[in-house]
DNA sequence: AATGAATGAGATTTCATTCAT
DNA sequence: GATGAATGAAATCTCATTCAT
């Protein structure tokens, strides 16, 4: 049949793995030891097409910490989104801090090498603020503003401070102390 | 020529400057892009003089991280340290979480360097354990086991999450909080 | 004897040897095709010096091209600065046109290279403009305003034509040529 | 299916969008930052069908200049054909000159690019000799060979000058001049 | 007849580290 | 004890060219 037939990707999913690799990259050397090369390795992609789907380092990183922001807000929401009261969204919480679904090493790393790399970039840093608002949104579907802000607060503070802890966390103990700061706030 | 002449350093602290330096370098580009040039010029030092008192980049990042969490934990001791009674304690922790002392966007953004680098490199995961190890055992004079866990978790997340919030942070939130939460251990 | 001994370059003509290999590279393949490499291993100087001494591949082409500038610029003046009356002024700018010793075939290659380079890069176009300016001045010692302007133009233009032509130009019809320029500026 | 149907090109002058784009992307950025990227996106074609319609970028640049000396040919040819005496000849001469209309500055850029390209290139140097030869041939219409050899290194010289020179030209001064020659030329 | 996705070769550049002095 | 000139290894990035469609 006549007409001009478009070229066509040979590889249609080759732009998200590079960027799932990137991640990995990441989380396995950080940022500061993550280069074009290894990214292609973990790929396995030619090392040229990464400058062909990105505009260069930057770029990529910017996209990828983007991805695992989508990636975790979603997880974040659905976890928040299922529950029909409060008791259960506490529980969502607890899980979202001790559970060892959402808070797993692995991803832990790479929130720190989002948040630090953040600094130094301003795309990153616009990211991350979306990515925590989102966090939030999900969060006030159950809790009052105040209580919101300090769950929000625990929900980073615990799982980071247990990244260096070798005592494991105990679940009753984030229980009581979500309960609390959500009665907290009913009583102010 | 009488007796040989001890030959002492003609710039005795220059160790320290260079760590310090380092810090600034860091603080203000990133591990990721923390080189020896840019620190040594940013000491006013020669070049050569980096390797000649480090080993190489990775000690001069450790050593300098580690007066990093010197410094935190002074001044993290000195706040609990200075406190006689629960109320005061408390007090002091909303100082560390919302004073412009502790918290200041620079100190943020080195220890999410330190932190991100600790997940990468052996040196810097033992310093940062150990500094976490030390504010605990700061706030242990003041709270029982379980508020403690707690605490930290907030004094860690609350920072943390301020740094990439446009909206100031309300001291008499914290402050409810801390106390729901020392209460909460009470009652347990 | 005790004191600190300054390092000392271990070849100091190096970056002289560099710049003067640029303009071979440039002389041979054109600044299309002027890369470090080339200039390296024609210099016989490892890559990474390139780097060390100049910024760039602009820098090294910017401070080549100043570096022909002043070569051309002293033979010029030499040949107008000897000459002590109009008539062996006269017989310089000749010489000049015609004479095997300035318009060589290399030297015009450079100087086409320059000035279209120059086109595209502020600081070889103000180097090409104060080489022209001190041109300029050389002839002004000799001749007056009006016909340094023609004269300048066929320096300029003869040899650049000759640059493409088969056959040999005439130094009688050049001589006559100035003449006639000379005589002009005199009845205007 | 009846017959054949001749394929026709569905952008019939596709070739010269690409060749007068090539130029332009020559005067803005030089033969030595002319891609083929560059080129395809300012004649809005797709990528491929650079190396469609041509054999490489070499071949390209010389098509490029072979058209651009084409049209230059022919404004020349034109300035002075319609001279039917040696006076205006010399009015002709003295308008290519200073005339804002032959010497403008893009196309002494893109004179000055193909004469430094023409130094690499052998297509592009036969270009240039016919280029030369043409132009020759039209002077020398009106003017006798020695003041055709004159001028024609006025021509080429005295614009290529006034590309670096902040002052205007006097068109009396270059007047003036031709008329010299002219008259030299008669009397040898 | 035409395209644009894809890539390898090579360009520029950065930099930790070495080492003669 | 101290320095900074020097370099190799590797990083980022550019691009002409190929070729499946």
């Amino acid at each position: 049949m006549g007409g001009t037939r478009r070229q066509v990707p040979n590889d249609p999913q080759r732009r998200e793995r590079i960027l799932d690799s990137a991640l990995e990259v990441i989380a396995d050397h950080g940022v500061h030891k993550t280069t074009h090369r290894r990214i292609a390795a973990r790929a396995q992609v030619p090392l040229g097409s990464l400058t062909y789907y990105f505009e260069g380092l930057d770029d990529i990183l910017e996209k990828a910490f983007a991805r695992l922001a989508d990636a975790m807000s979603e997880s974040y929401r659905t976890a928040l989104y299922d529950a029909t009261n409060t008791q259960e969204a506490c529980a969502a919480v607890v899980d979202l801090i001790c559970g060892p679904e959402y808070a797993t090493p692995r991803r832990m790393t790479l929130i720190f090498e989002m948040y630090s790399y953040a600094n130094h970039n301003r795309a990153v840093a616009a990211i991350t603020r979306e990515w925590l608002q989102r966090s939030h949104d999900s969060l006030a579907l159950h809790f009052p503003p105040d209580a919101c802000a300090a769950i929000d607060a625990l929900i980073e503070g615990w799982p980071m401070h247990q990244t260096f802890q070798q005592r494991p966390l105990s679940r009753d103990l984030v229980h009581a102390t979500i309960t609390a700061i959500a009665d907290m706030a009913h009583v102010r």
